[in-house]
Parts: structure tokens; C-alpha cells; sequence
DNA sequence: GCCGTTTTCGGCCCGACTGTTTTCAGTCG
């Protein structure tokens, strides 16, 4: 990908930039890193943009102006950067890895390779063994002991939380600081409260009127492994679970700007306190302010972003992606909600790899109070997870079609996860996939296949008649990369064979995710979000689902399993 | 190096906490 190449690039001379004398070029520092940011989260290769619209055109982005633009241009023709190499050559060290380590940031990185040469992590590995940071100035000990451990820590965890995993700890957490009685109003904020894939650390707001008392009591929980840092108002804990975990303890008066601050992003909160700047505001976690730094009075979030000429922002949306302009304009869209769901329709039983039988998913599904569910099994070809062949399936809609006779409050749909063969066909005789209300067609093989011969495999299974595309792009956060494929030619497919996308919603999958949500979008075609259950505690998934796909800036039109059935099933049937 | 509903020049987010100091620089979020 060659935006993100580019963008590291930008990041980098950011950081090299920001060690420099030179009073201005902490801010042309920061122009680089806002640049990176834009690049790294535009949605389509800035190689394009600057062969439709030149120069011109990468200046109507947010951050790039006359001289970026031309650094752009340089990258694209010679395929480097002057200033970078000149840099690299001024600097030769790994600043980027060096300042990534919890505690050491660029400044203090630049110390040691003037004081010590260290140049990379293998070089601070060896200074910290050999106890030569110790006598650097400035450095101590601590500091030295502070190194060494990020460095392990470093080597501990190499990847970043699941959301799924990390929530329930959060949830957790809130309820028994809840039980102290010592907090009124608590909160998660974070990366969390945004629903982001994977989570840095937990982010919790607590309002006390005895935070010292609150934040002793958290730190006793049997949760708790150690103690990082520790203030009136803040501690950071790491936790046994594995993640480190920051509560802060406010005043009722600062809850609303200090949620809005919290919650992030970074980038989105920047960008806001500079409008509130432009209105002769000033906005931190302690409040809304006027000109005479008296508190202007904001009971929430939303009375906060109106008091500065927008809409309140979901915290879903709050990634600096266009959001801010959205709500000047007050087009921010009503967004869809976990309750705006009526059916599941990707769902797994003990026929296939599920844990769960066909009574107890549709009793699971009932008691969500769901209207319809989809059986979805895996098929023949599949054979690790006990794929059906034509004839199990045959019995399984026979059982479903009498439940479906007996049950009245839930409706079964007969489906199946149909494998995509290599060359794009489908993994089960057409009769049986003319039995079937819902098609959902996935890859589960045969991930290595070169993008060309993988979109064309795709799309010939999208032709030929599946209704869900399940999990389209075959991630495993953490542990596998996306197939290689075109997207956007799959998703003029889909809307030209009226195939819907899915959301899927394991934690692991979250599939589309919520950038190429935004991408399919622009595509006018249709989503659905399903849970991929093969259990019944998996049903509480959907709420990962839901989080991505307001990520997604997704309303509820754009989600068939919102639609009561009987427009479901005129959706469904649309086919070939 | 970018940007403009006070500005095409003069600004550029900001407060808590830590460690190493003896008043503050660096880091983090």
C-alpha cells in the first residue's frame, strides 16, 4: 500500500523535525505529522488523486499545501524524499522504534544516541544490560528500570487488545467501582467508547467526591497487578488481564468536557479545541470556557459541540475523517443502532462447527428478541469444521421447517455459509441451493491466490447468485492479513448482482471493517450484520458488529436485517 | 509547513504525572 509507505515517511521526518534547534520546526513537525495522517486515512492511493488532479488536487486535502504537495509529487516520480534521506543521513538512527517505547519519547532518544551512540532497540537493549543509561543526565536508576521493563513489556505484547476481549474488562471494572459506593457516575471512555477494533488501554471516568478514597479502593482490586503511576486525579494500573487501565476522578461540573476530552481521538479533539480557540473559547477536560475563563455551563457532550456551532458527534465518528465538517453543517446521520436490528443471519449449529443445536440457537435468538435468525452451516468442502453435504442439509430444513410450523414468535431462515471453490463456483449441487432462503457465500481456502485470479473468484461467485458475501475480505486481526483483492471492483459487483455485504461481527473478524465500510458506501450497496454465532453467548457480539458499522457512518436503510421479514424476503429472493 | 467568519502574517492543544531535580524538561494521552 503505498499510502501508508508515504505516510510513514511524513511521520518519520515529523520526528526527526521535532528534535531539531530550530524554533519553527516543532510546528513543521507538526505539519508533517497532520500530513501522514491525512494520507494514511485517505480512502483511495494518492498516486490517483495526483494523476487526476495534480498538484492541485492533493492540495485540496486537509493539511497539504504548496510544499507537501510537492514532496507528494517527488515521491510519486522518483519514488523518494530529498528531505528524508538527508535526515536519515543527519540522524542514522531508529527514532521511530526508539520513541515508541512507553517512556522513552524523541528527546530522550536523541540523549542516548548522543551520549551512548544508540542508534535501535538492540543498542538500548544492550546500554540497559550493561547499566550505562544510569549515568546519562538526566536519567537515573528509575528511568533505566522504566526502560528495561517496556522493553520486556514490548516483547509481551506485540499486539494491541481485541475489543471484544477488552469491553467485558471494562465493564467489569465499572461495576465493581460501581459497588464502592464511593463513585456517583462512571464512564469508559477511549478507544473504547469509539468501539475501535483493538484497544491500547482501558480509559474509565469517575465522578467522586472522595477521589482519593475511589482511586485506593481501585487500586485494590484483586484485578490489579501493579501500580504505574499514581496523582490525585489519575492513576494508570497495569492489570493481571494483561492491559493497562487509566481511571480518572472529576468533578461533577467537569464530567461533559472531561467525556468529550477522553474519548478522543487525538486527532478529533485537536481540531475541536482549535474551533472552540476560533470562537473565543478555550476547551479542556476541566470545562467550557469564555473569554473571562468563566465556566460556560454544558450538562453534556451534546451542549458542549452545539455551544461551538455543531451537532453532537457519536463517539463512533470522532476520528478526524470529515466528521467535524459534518456536524458544522449539521448533516451528521442518524447513525444505526443496536436495537434497530431484527434478525441474525449468519448463525452456526452442532451440525456443522457450531457448539449449540438448532433448538437451543433458536431459543438463544427468541430470548434476544430477535424476529428472525438464519441457520447459516458450513458446507462439504469445509470438512475441519464438519461442512454438511447436500443430504444433511435436506434433513436439517426439514427439522427447521417444523419448527418453523410449531414456533411462532421467531422465524428460521434455511441457509448456508456456501464455500467459494477456487475457481469461484459454489460448494453445494443447485437444488439444494435453490432450497435455500439465504445464500451466504465466504472463502475459507486457497488465501494466498494473487489479486487478480482472487477478485475474479469473488466476483464469479457474486454472479453467481449468493445473497451475503460473509466476512469479504478474510482478515484475522492480529493473525491474518486481508486476501488480495480489488475491492472496489467486488463492490460494483455486489451492487450490480444486488449482493449484500457483511459486517461481520467476531471480534476477531469485525469484517468489513469500518474504513471499508465507508468505501462500499460510496458503492450504494447494501450490508448486513451478522454474528458469525457458533454458540449461543456469541449472539452478544452484535454489539461489535453495530459499533463498526456506525464506525462506518452506516444508518439503518443500508442494513437488510433491520427490515421486518416480509421485506427481507423480497430482498432475498432478487436473485439471478 | 499549514492556514484564515477578527489574520496572507503570526500563530500553531494542553494539563497531569514522573524523575531528576532544587524549578523543570520530557512524556503521555
Amino acid at each position: 500500500m503505498e499510502n501508508k509507505k508515504l505516510a510513514d515517511i511524513f511521520y518519520e521526518i515529523a520526528e526527526y523535525l521535532s528534535i531539531d534547534k530550530e524554533p519553527t520546526s516543532r510546528f513543521e513537525s507538526n505539519a508533517y505529522e497532520k500530513a501522514g495522517f491525512t494520507i494514511e486515512t485517505l480512502q483511495e492511493p494518492i498516486q490517483e488523486i495526483y494523476e487526476k488532479h495534480g498538484k492541485e488536487g492533493l492540495m485540496q486535502l486537509p493539511g497539504i499545501g504548496k510544499g507537501l504537495a510537492e514532496k507528494i509529487e517527488e515521491f510519486i516520480k522518483t519514488g523518494e524524499i530529498k528531505k528524508y534521506n538527508e535526515l536519515r543521513k543527519k540522524y542514522p538512527i531508529d527514532l521511530h522504534s526508539l520513541s515508541n517505547i512507553e517512556g522513552l519519547g524523541i528527546k530522550r532518544a536523541m540523549s542516548l544516541y548522543k551520549a551512548l551512540g544508540v542508534k535501535n532497540i538492540e543498542d538500548l537493549k544492550k546500554a540497559v544490560d550493561e547499566k550505562k543509561v544510569r549515568s546519562i543526565p538526566r536519567f537515573g536508576k528509575k528511568s533505566e528500570e522504566a526502560i528495561s521493563n517496556a522493553l520486556k513489556l514490548m516483547e509481551a505484547r506485540s499486539n494491541r487488545f481485541l475489543l471484544g476481549h477488552a469491553l467485558p474488562i471494562a465493564e467489569q471494572l465499572v461495576l465493581k467501582l460501581d459497588k464502592t459506593d464511593l463513585v456517583k457516575k462512571i464512564e469508559i471512555s477511549g478507544s473504547i467508547r469509539r468501539m475501535k477494533e483493538t484497544i491500547g488501554d482501558i480509559d474509565i471516568l469517575a465522578i467522586s467526591e472522595r477521589p482519593e478514597e475511589a482511586i485506593k479502593a481501585f487500586t485494590d482490586f484483586d484485578d490489579v497487578e501493579s501500580v504505574v503511576a499514581k496523582g490525585n486525579t489519575k492513576v494508570t494500573v497495569w492489570l493481571k488481564a494483561g492491559i493497562s487501565c487509566d481511571l480518572r476522578v472529576i468533578s461533577p461540573e467537569s464530567f461533559a468536557s472531561a467525556l468529550q476530552y477522553f474519548t478522543g481521538s487525538k486527532e478529533h479533539n485537536i481540531d475541536v479545541r482549535k474551533i472552540a480557540i476560533s470562537k473565543g473559547y478555550k476547551l479542556n477536560e476541566y470545562g467550557l470556557f469564555n473569554k473571562k475563563d468563566v465556566t460556560v455551563k454544558c450538562n453534556n457532550e451534546a451542549d458542549i459541540y452545539n455551544m461551538l456551532g455543531m451537532d453532537y458527534i457519536p463517539p463512533e465518528m470522532r476520528e478526524d475523517r470529515g466528521e467535524i465538517k459534518l456536524a458544522q453543517e449539521h448533516r451528521i446521520p442518524k447513525l444505526i443502532e443496536l436495537k434497530d436490528i431484527k434478525g441474525d443471519l449468519h448463525m452456526h449449529t452442532n451440525d456443522s462447527d457450531g457448539q449449540n443445536t438448532l433448538e437451543e440457537m433458536v431459543a438463544a435468538g427468541a430470548k434476544n428478541k430477535l424476529e428472525y435468525i438464519a441457520i447459516t452451516n458450513h458446507t462439504k468442502s469445509l470438512k475441519v469444521a464438519n461442512g454438511l453435504d447436500e443430504k444433511r442439509f435436506r434433513a436439517l430444513f426439514h427439522k427447521i421447517d417444523l419448527l418453523n410450523d410449531n414456533a411462532k414468535e421467531i422465524y428460521i431462515l434455511k441457509g448456508g455459509e456456501v464455500d467459494i471453490l477456487k475457481d469461484g463456483s459454489l460448494d453445494l449441487d443447485k437444488n439444494v441451493l435453490d432450497e435455500m432462503d439465504i445464500i451466504i457465500g465466504a472463502v475459507h481456502s486457497g488465501f494466498k491466490m494473487d489479486r487478480k485470479a482472487m477478485t475474479e473468484r469473488i466476483i464469479n461467485a457474486i454472479e453467481s447468485g449468493i445473497n451475503i458475501l460473509a466476512h469479504p475480505t478474510g482478515r484475522l486481526i492480529n493473525k491474518r492479513m486481508p486476501y488480495d483483492i480489488d475491492l472496489e471492483e467486488i463492490f460494483e459487483a455486489c451492487k450490480k448482482n444486488n449482493t449484500v455485504l457483511e459486517i461481520n461481527s467476531f471480534p476477531d473478524r469485525l469484517d468489513l471493517n469500518d474504513l471499508n465500510i465507508i468505501l462500499a458506501s460510496r458503492h450504494n450497496v447494501m450490508f448486513a450484520i451478522d454474528t458469525d454465532a457458533h454458540a449461543i453467548e456469541h449472539l452478544k457480539f452484535l454489539k461489535y458488529g453495530i459499533g463498526t458499522a456506525r464506525r462506518g457512518w452506516l444508518t439503518k436503510n443500508k442494513v437488510i436485517n433491520t427490515m421486518p421479514l416480509n421485506d427481507l424476503k423480497r430482498i432475498l429472493k432478487k436473485k439471478g
